[in-house]
DNA sequence: CAAATCTACTTTGTCCGACAAACCGATAAA
DNA sequence: TTTATCGGTTTGTCGGACAAAGTAGATTTG
């Protein structure tokens, strides 16, 4: 145990960190709220008194951390981090880490049950109207295998939101963005694939509508071992989910 | 449905995306993989073509989204985005979204008996060991609770490595740092909160030992289940996150 | 008077060149 | 063998510059 220390430890972070980090502080603190305008590059540069290619780069970091964007007209302004966006990163971590589809059926067997549980509990009228909706739209494209798995993919966005647990939200988002670009290929792959898919939106929406937590989780467990015996038609469950990742970023990137 | 289209859609993204998306595209498709030198600025500058400073925006985004980090010489090289970093980037979007405990407290049930589940399934012999090691410590500093806090916190985070899921450790991880930062105050504030704190640890790591999964996942229910009581007493569930945290970060930060 | 157009100003994205501090490697000195 | 010294790199920061795009106010037009 060192005696009180006579000086404080000096910070060496290099400028363009500090300046993220004071305007960070300003925004968590809630000092500054989300859509506030930050002020020009200028301004900052005078505020911060450093050079503007140092406040460029402090700039570059919160907007990459989601605390930082630009309006239509390029001004900076304060923000809510979507979900989505981080969610997007922790994806592309999943898949630098090799995880393999087992790990991402097995733990989305957890996410999904936990937030179709909490969507029967807790879903207010415009969320079981949403679902309804998203089913309606399903069944338009039964035919066309990628627009039913974009309609799956928000199904089950609509259902975590549903929950009214953000958290949860949040902790399947990463999961689902690997997960689900999978449907479009088991859906053309195996017959009756499309139809079983929406029958599951079916009874899921309708367990929602009569609070039926059972039905709920014994539906989607069923929707989730459709699409694992599905996909076991094509590949293997222990294959690492690299390659599927790589040819739907490309297909999204095209967009 | 437009016609097939003569011209494709232009790439107008500013330069600095570009040069960040260039190097991301090497490393996330495993061209280079988590190590190997990027090389300097310099030869970027060379490489792309584009103004240093321009490169220099392009390598804040990437660092922080922990694709690239500097070693000890502040030479660029490609890395594992870390769970742990990005964790805490959503902990901080769960904190400006104004996160509940409860939905913290609903999520982490889920979370971590699912976690527990598949330790008590898959824990190997190491796996053992840590998670005995860690409770040996927890038993010396019982009566210190911000490190046994400490040990509460690697607890789990073994316990989540003990799943094998990988999956599973990230999705847990967010709500975990906003979680158990409130430990060391409910073990301060219940008598008896540091026992029951590691009687629950301890049957955990004996479910796990005899793969007991029952016995796995009503401990910790239990466990959680005292930490919610726990927290009851001092403060509503209902609350948000926000100022516990507040005070948690500017605790790290002075380490 | 309202709408459209033009013009002057601001802001961003990019570039250029520069320099001090830190770091690396190799050589010289103890 | 260890320590000290000395160029050569590399990073972090700086100042200034300019084109493109956006904004807003003034001006023309219907």
């Amino acid at each position: 145990m060192p005696a009180s220390p006579l000086f404080r430890r000096i910070d060496v972070a290099p400028a363009y960190q500090k300046v993220a980090e004071a305007i960070e502080r300003e925004i968590v603190s809630g000092r500054i709220k989300p859509g506030d305008p930050i002020g020009t590059e200028h301004e900052l540069v005078r505020q911060f008194g450093v050079n503007r290619s140092t406040v460029r780069e402090g700039i570059r970091v919160l907007e990459e951390g989601g605390l930082l964007r630009r309006d239509s007209s390029r001004r900076l302004q304060a923000c809510l981090p979507r979900y989505n966006k981080l969610a997007t990163r922790l994806s592309r971590a999943l898949v630098l880490h090799e995880v393999t589809f087992r790990e991402l059926f097995e733990a989305s067997m957890t996410l999904e049950v936990a937030s179709t549980e909490s969507a029967v509990e807790r879903a207010t009228e415009e969320d079981i109207a949403e679902l309804a909706g998203n089913l309606a739209r399903s069944e338009q494209v039964i035919a066309d295998p990628a627009a039913l798995a974009e309609c799956d993919a928000d199904f089950h966005v609509l259902m975590a939101k549903a929950s009214h647990n953000r958290v949860l939200q949040l902790a399947r988002e990463p999961a689902a963005q690997l997960f689900f670009p999978t449907t479009e290929m088991i859906v053309s792959h195996v017959p009756q694939g499309a139809s079983r898919l929406i029958e599951a939106h079916r009874h899921l929406l309708e367990a929602i509508r009569r609070r039926d937590k059972a039905a709920g989780a014994q539906w989607i467990r069923r929707h989730l071992q459709d699409w694992r015996r599905g996909f076991e038609r094509v590949a293997s469950l222990d294959r690492s989910v690299e390659h599927m990742y790589m040819e739907h970023a490309k297909a999204v990137r095209r967009k």
